[in-house]
RNA sequence: GGGCGAUUAGCUCAGUUGGUUAGAGCACUUGCCUUACAAGCAAGGGGUCAUAGGUUCGAGUCCUAUAUCGCCCACCA
């Protein structure tokens, strides 16, 4: 047999593993097997760039989750993709062209989105090699892409469906317009960043009067636009004004005042001006009050020639500047009120936001929404969050939520199918007949046809076997951030057009952050590659360390230290992987039939290990699951079992109880550290399967519970420990004599602290020590008087002693608690009661 | 303005439906190269669970305030 390396070396073991998995088929899924099937699909990173520690957490806790669950019986599929990620990518790719010396416009759009293919293929090979480091089982041959075939007839026939039910339009509305990408956003796509900036009073002066109203403006370039002044028809200030008309500053022109609901009486002056073609509010007290909307930009944001010319061709910024300069000449700046206040940006570019009337087409997201809204009632049937509180999150999104916005003025995505000939409009899967029809130029927002993805990639709108057997998905596991973007839309879509939730749980974790809690940003350089991390610690490190480290939704702070102590707990596994195998190797068969004590008692302890690990899985608590692992490896089975089983390890019984229980923490160990874990298996003499990630996981068995064994090798543990504790902190020698005083079996107890020739049968009559835990007790002979130090040590622990003693007498007086408190809590209470008085009496002795 | 989360050892985090004396890793102290592992072993030290009230026989855990930090949402002219 082979012998494994003194140290673990990740590289190594890493080293075909993966395309061995590959090779064998592993990560297929088994559509014709009798097993119950367990689907997740894989939130598809973009194709812009490559994989990052977020996508490293992502994959690894849905790899675990896939793994287990093939363990546990289940058919799974683990189906893989990528998002063609329409404005990012095309960000990036007209940034190349541009690189270049090419333009976008001249290049034209045909050549363009070859270009984007390019990227794609070239990115998507470079994110499938990163999965296969991270050693994610996905199924390849389903792999899927947001804008590939399939996916573009189930977007077509959303669009058509909906809009012939109306529940997709085209309309003329104000929308959240990119001056830099030149193109429209939803709402979701829109940050606001608080912006140092002031509120600009200005004198609107009425019409053939002295007298003026202050109107408070953040947005004084805006006023070319302003066709109308509004205040509340309650305000008592304003009444004479009403029905006048007041002079719009610079342009001398008349608008009238009028009385609207927007208008606050409490906020600012009180009167608002009125921009219907550069403000969602403005627009729709100016639909109120059929005011004319005047469009003063560009669509780079620069003013156009609806301002006075010399303002024409200026950035929105330098318009600012300059009407506040002339509007101070001319007297009509009465103050400035500095503000800070949030300012709309757009998520892509980071440019500040228009507000602009354009021609766009936009979901109707009301009734789709209360859809969700009723399901989410319903237990059997909602989405289940993991952690529940990302519930609201959802749900809130569905209450407040308006139509959203999916036409995207961009080439690289899901073309709108729609045809314009005149004044005329049709929709459809394919380009209607006849002359001079012309396709919509627009594309599709990216999360259009991801909001598909939980059904579109299993076939529908086909009715596939696929389908009907993957759907609902099992869990899907993303970001908290995606949750408005994403999991909101695939929900409103699953249920809409297959009448079912997408997928029945939904994991939710957090974002990660750097040692000091920052984001990781690029301006930070605070970035972490988790191929580094691979390269330093091998990717069971990684994966381990991003599974394991927190609760689940909560926010990670990056901390390579953990990766190392990662590692090092891999190493300890191997070398104990090691020892088992150097010492099992001419075992034929496991035989669990002649056991000794030790053996009960690590059977025992694994099996409550078990037990306890699936309980943490099933709920995707990694965290804690890894913890039930982690202490019963390294304290159950390395510290004790190991060492007691030096002592018997020619045994049948140890040799096959040590191979039995290894066996079993490479099964359990195996979702998190898939190729550590494969390769000692592969070592092992004996073994019921080819390869250990299509082994059963571990099963709780009953028949391996030994409480009496479990409880008298506990107490051997307990007395080991207290001899040593009282060895060390006493200075006691070699030569220090022992008497046991127990009936029982203190063989073990003897070779483990190594005093065979030490153990005396009568008292000595020298100060003594006792050690003892609840059975096995012993008394230390040395000759050397007590000290103060040692007086005083025993005096804290009388007192330590006494004051328990006196909490638990006192709780047991107490008649409530004796009454109202569960009978076996009491009970504990009464038996360490027990135990410190003897352990008192014994002291005082 | 609304909502959510966090606050536990020097640091990073656990802590199930309230129930023995609140845990882990790293760091720290002391002693050990004991042939699986010194990237290790053994034994330790370290916490009035942010604050103030309340419910309860019993609160890190439940309730009400407060403070600090973070996040999400919202049309604040």
């Amino acid at each position: 047999m082979e012998e494994l390396e003194k140290k673990y070396n990740h590289s190594e073991v890493e080293k075909g593993k993966y395309q061995k998995w590959l090779d064998k088929d592993y990560f297929k899924c088994q559509e014709n097997s009798k097993k119950k099937p367990f689907c997740i699909v894989l939130p598809p990173p973009n194709v812009t760039g490559v994989l990052h520690l977020g996508h490293a957490w992502d994959v690894a806790l849905q790899d675990i989750i896939i793994r287990y669950k093939k363990m546990e019986g289940f058919d799974t599929l683990w189906l893989p993709g990528m998002d063609h990620a329409a404005i990012a990518t095309e960000a990036k790719v007209v940034k190349r062209l541009k690189d270049q010396g090419i333009n976008k416009y001249e290049y034209g759009r045909e050549k363009f989105i070859e270009s984007c293919w390019d990227w794609t293929h070239e990115h998507g090979d470079i994110i499938r090699k990163q999965w296969a480091i991270l050693g994610v089982s996905l199924d390849y041959t389903k792999e899927r892409f947001t804008l590939d075939d399939g996916l573009s007839e189930a977007v077509r026939k959303v669009f058509v469906d909906y809009y012939n039910e109306g529940l997709i339009y085209r309309g003329e509305k104000i929308i959240n317009w990119d001056p830099v990408a030149q193109t429209a956003l939803s709402n979701e796509e829109v940050i606001y960043k608080e912006e140092k900036s002031a509120f600009y009073h200005l004198k609107y002066k009425l019409e053939d009067s002295d007298e003026y109203l202050d109107v408070a403006t953040t947005r004084p370039e805006t006023l070319f636009g302003d066709t109308a002044v509004a205040v509340n028809e309650a305000d008592k200030r304003y009444k004479k004004f009403v029905g006048k008309n007041v002079i719009l500053p610079l342009v001398n022109k008349p608008i009238p005042v009028i009385t609207d609901e927007h208008a606050d009486m409490e906020k600012g002056t009180g009167c608002v001006k009125i921009t219907p073609a550069h403000d969602p509010n403005d627009f729709e007290v100016g639909n109120r009050h059929n005011l004319e909307r005047i469009v003063i930009m560009n669509d780079d944001a620069t003013m156009n020639s609806n301002v006075p010319k010399k303002y024409q061709g200026m950035t929105r910024e330098e318009c600012r500047e300059e009407t506040l300069k002339d509007l101070e000449k001319e007297g009509l700046l009465l103050s400035v009120e500095p503000l800070v206040h949030e300012v709309g940006h757009s998520e892509r570019t980071g440019v500040m936001v228009e507000p602009m009337i354009k021609k766009q087409w936009f979901v109707k997201m009301r009734p789709l929404a209360d859809h969700v809204l009723e399901v989410q009632k319903k237990k059997d049937l909602k989405v289940n969050f993991v952690p529940s509180r990302y519930e609201k999150t959802m749900n809130h999104w569905m209450e407040i939520t308006y139509d959203w916005c999916i036409s995207r003025q961009l080439w690289w995505g899901h073309r709108i199918p729609a045809w314009y000939k005149g004044d005329e409009i049709y929709v459809g899967m394919e380009a209607p007949k006849g002359e001079g029809w012309e396709q919509d130029p627009d594309v599709l927002d990216t999360w259009f046809s991801s909001a598909l993805w939980p059904f579109a990639t299993l076939g529908w709108p086909k009715n596939t076997k696929l389908l009907r057997r993957y759907y609902p998905n099992s869990v899907l596991a993303t970001g908290y951030d995606i949750i408005p973007f994403w999991v909101n839309r695939m929900t409103f879509q699953g249920e809409k057009l297959l009448g079912e939730r997408p997928f029945e749980d939904c994991l939710i974790h957090g974002l990660i952050r750097d040692k000091e809690g920052r984001k990781f940003s690029k301006s930070l350089g605070n970035g972490i590659d988790p191929f580094d991390m691979v390269n330093l610690y091998g990717a069971d490190a990684l994966r381990y360390y991003l599974a394991t480290d927190v609760a689940p939704g909560t926010d990670m702070r990056f901390d390579e230290e953990k990766i190392k102590s990662t590692w090092n707990y891999i190493n300890k596994i191997w070398n104990a992987s090691r020892f088992v195998l150097s010492n099992i190797s001419d075992l034929s068969e496991i035989d669990l039939s002649n056991l000794k004590n030790e053996d009960k008692w690590i059977l025992t302890k694994f099996n409550k290990c078990v037990h306890e690990t699936k309980k943490f899985m099933d709920k995707y608590e990694f965290n804690n699951a890894g913890a039930t692992i982690y202490d019963f490896v390294w304290s159950s089975f390395c510290d004790n079992y190991i060492e007691m089983a030096k002592y018997s390890i020619d045994t049948e019984s140890t040799k096959s109880t040590l191979c039995y229980v290894l066996t079993g923490i490479l099964s359990m160990l195996q979702p998190f550290m898939p190729y550590v874990t494969d390769e000692i298996y592969s070592k092992l003499p004996v073994k019921e399967y080819e390869d250990l990630m299509i082994a059963n996981y571990p099963k709780y068995n009953k028949k391996q519970i030994f409480e009496d064994a479990e409880k008298a090798v506990d107490d051997q543990i307990e007395f080991i420990k207290n001899f040593r504790n009282v060895k060390a902190e006493n200075n006691i020698t070699k030569e220090a004599k022992i008497m046991f005083d127990t009936d029982d079996d203190n063989d073990l107890i003897v070779k483990m602290l190594k005093i065979e020739g030490n153990i005396v049968k009568e008292p000595l009559g020298i100060k003594a020590y006792k050690v003892f835990s609840n059975r096995v007790k012993a008394q230390i002979f040395f000759e050397k008087v007590e000290t103060e130090l040692e007086k005083k040590a025993k005096e804290t622990q009388i007192n330590l002693l006494k004051a328990s003693i006196a909490r638990r007498e006192k709780l047991l007086s107490n008649e409530n608690y004796v009454n109202k408190a569960p009978a076996n809590i009491v009970e504990l209470d009464r038996q360490k009661l027990e135990e410190e008085k003897k352990k008192l009496e014994e002291l005082l002795k």
